[in-house]
DNA sequence: TTGTAAGCGTTATCAA
DNA sequence: TTGATAACGCTTACAA
């Protein structure tokens, strides 16, 4: 059942009904009414594919995230794909993992999709800063479609980022363990990001601020996030006697943090009373745990409101142009973090 | 840069790129190289609508989940999009929820994208198996593309379930529950799906089987599945008297054993010595939480491994159809869970 | 081995 | 208000 079906049993041609169905107010009621009629009855709907090809868009947006398994990346496109459905766009979704070549093929094979913009969730896009080679593949996709990077920060024409103040809440909340008598801080980490390196700053100026001496062996990097892992490193690292004393844990993550928790339990230690404990990003394994474990939200739902809001004014400006010309999207959009006080550490600051 | 592009610097015509791009064999080796040279050179990729158009299809599966925000759900996706993406096919996410109007158009929608098939996440697809009215937009979608259901079973020509045996394994664990000499066993769930009546019947089965008598109380359905809300409802029930009491809780998913764990621990309940809780989906929860939770395995990734395998054979066969007519698939495979033991309930029987 | 041309199902322009 | 027709970029018989 195609357009010429539609039109032939209507009594109508093709451009008539493609009106009817594109709601083009010049076609008179009554045509309108019988093709609607047939259209209805027969159960036609255009075909995407002849759409696609005549318009160049089939309202679809590419979403990668390295793990869709991880609750971080699964309840960013959750929030994406609700507001982005909403509007009349479907994501495809596709999942890269951490590796750089794998992340450009994945960018690149969206693309050949024609997707009519890119989303990337989490900061492991924006790779480490260092050196633009490794985001040049992020450029280079901007040049075809808009791209929105969720929590990481990569600059270049049409790349809009939304991202929270990462370094000002890992501060303030290092700030909190140091008013509360903590002297030896363990920042853990299993990411060289943009984002877990704006973190480490923000743990090293508060301990600047306060005079403490900054010790390498006390800021950890280790090679997985499933918690039984993260025990199990530490357990090792501790064995060894590769792991300096510690009487608090800040981690980028829950699951680095609830690891650390299952780690201080298996020796003995009382949380908070021995060893206090923050995460990151107040996912729901901050209240499955036992403490349940303070975590410094994120903020993910504005992140990606504030993204599909910016990528949806981006892509119908220019077509109904009803809108008075909208100022044109900030290519980065910071949001302040907030500290989630539960068991597992205790505020002893104004904040 | 489109196929008549590449064609006049290469001096052939279209016929010739094309077949080049896809592979022909009827090509000679000089022009082969000489038109990929200029494809890479140029960085031509074929324009996917026109592709589609041609040949209706542009090798993308829909893939509907009721939350991908739930564990369950992403941890199916991400098994499925690796699997899939391997062979080449790309998958549009889309999120119903669990309002059954809302999963038809979602369904609609996907239909309306021309996808090559279907895959539905969760048992609440398969509705609560009294009326087939709940399933039938399922039946109608199968007369399009094929359908696949993880964890969810409904008949009809054209669909294909993978599933796993949840009456015998939540039987096996109630057994063992009984066995540890729990009388009183509290069934948890918050659905009323085609799975958690599977799971009740199996409840039923080893009640009956040990000669302990059925109590309607004790079969709860709550309404939500977040862990404080879960706690909060049963204290809610607890205060206004409306609780049994119960010294076992056997829960559909990890996420209501785990707002049990909290209830209890409320409660100054000992785990699993006053209260032993099993959780069902062995999912990250199930170790976040502490003491750890024995779960029921419900064979995720085999579901969806079996799903993937199945959808890629049915989609390639009549193809090359070098394969020598592989049997049709199975409209139903069904596989055995496992407990798995932990802290919250210990084994006490053989199985 | 290569080229010509029809067909896929729309949208949009231009005439009527 | 309507209709005829070109254009979108590809695949694939069929011819050469």
């Amino acid at each position: 059942m195609n357009i010429y079906d539609i039109a032939k049993i209507a009594g109508v041609s093709i451009a008539t009904v493609s009106r009817v169905v594109n709601g083009s107010d010049k076609v008179s009621e009554k045509t309108r009414a019988r093709v609607l009629d047939i259209i209805a009855r027969e159960g036609y709907t255009p075909n995407v594919f002849a759409q696609g090809l005549g318009l160049n868009t089939m309202h679809t947006v590419g979403v990668l995230v390295p793990d869709i398994a991880d609750l971080y990346m699964s309840g960013a496109v959750s929030y994406l794909e609700e507001q982005l459905h909403r509007s009349g766009y479907e994501c495809i979704l596709s999942c890269s993992g951490f590796d750089l070549e794998r992340k450009h093929s994945h960018v690149q094979m969206l693309l050949s999709k024609k997707i009519d913009a890119l989303i990337l969730v989490g900061s492991t896009y924006a790779g480490s800063g260092i050196s633009n080679t490794q985001t040049d593949y992020i450029r280079e996709a901007a040049s075809e479609v808009p791209v929105f990077m969720i929590n990481g920060v990569v600059s270049g024409e049409n790349i809009y980022c939304s991202a929270c103040d990462d370094r000002t809440a890992t501060k303030e909340a290092v700030r909190s363990l140091i008013a509360a008598g903590h002297k030896k801080i363990l920042f853990l980490t299993d990411s060289g990001s943009y984002s877990a390196q704006q973190k480490m700053k923000g743990y090293q100026d508060a301990l600047a601020d306060a005079g403490l001496p900054l010790e390498e062996s006390l800021m950890l990097r280790i090679h997985k996030n499933r918690i039984h892992m993260v025990r199990d490193e530490l357990n090792d690292l501790s064995v060894s006697n590769a792991l300096p004393s510690f009487d608090a844990v800040l981690a980028t993550d829950d699951t680095l943090a609830v690891g650390a928790m299952k780690y201080a339990l298996g020796k003995g230690l009382r949380i908070p009373e021995d060893l206090a404990v923050i995460g990151y990003n107040n996912s729901a394994f901050s209240i499955s745990s036992e403490p349940e474990l303070t975590s410094i939200d994120s903020r993910l739902e504005d992140l990606c409101k504030n993204t599909a809001d910016t990528l949806i004014r981006l892509l119908s400006s220019g077509k109904d142009s009803e809108e008075g010309d909208l100022p044109a999207p900030e290519p980065l959009t910071l949001f302040p973090c907030r500290i989630v006080w539960r068991q597992s550490a205790v505020c002893s600051v104004d904040i």
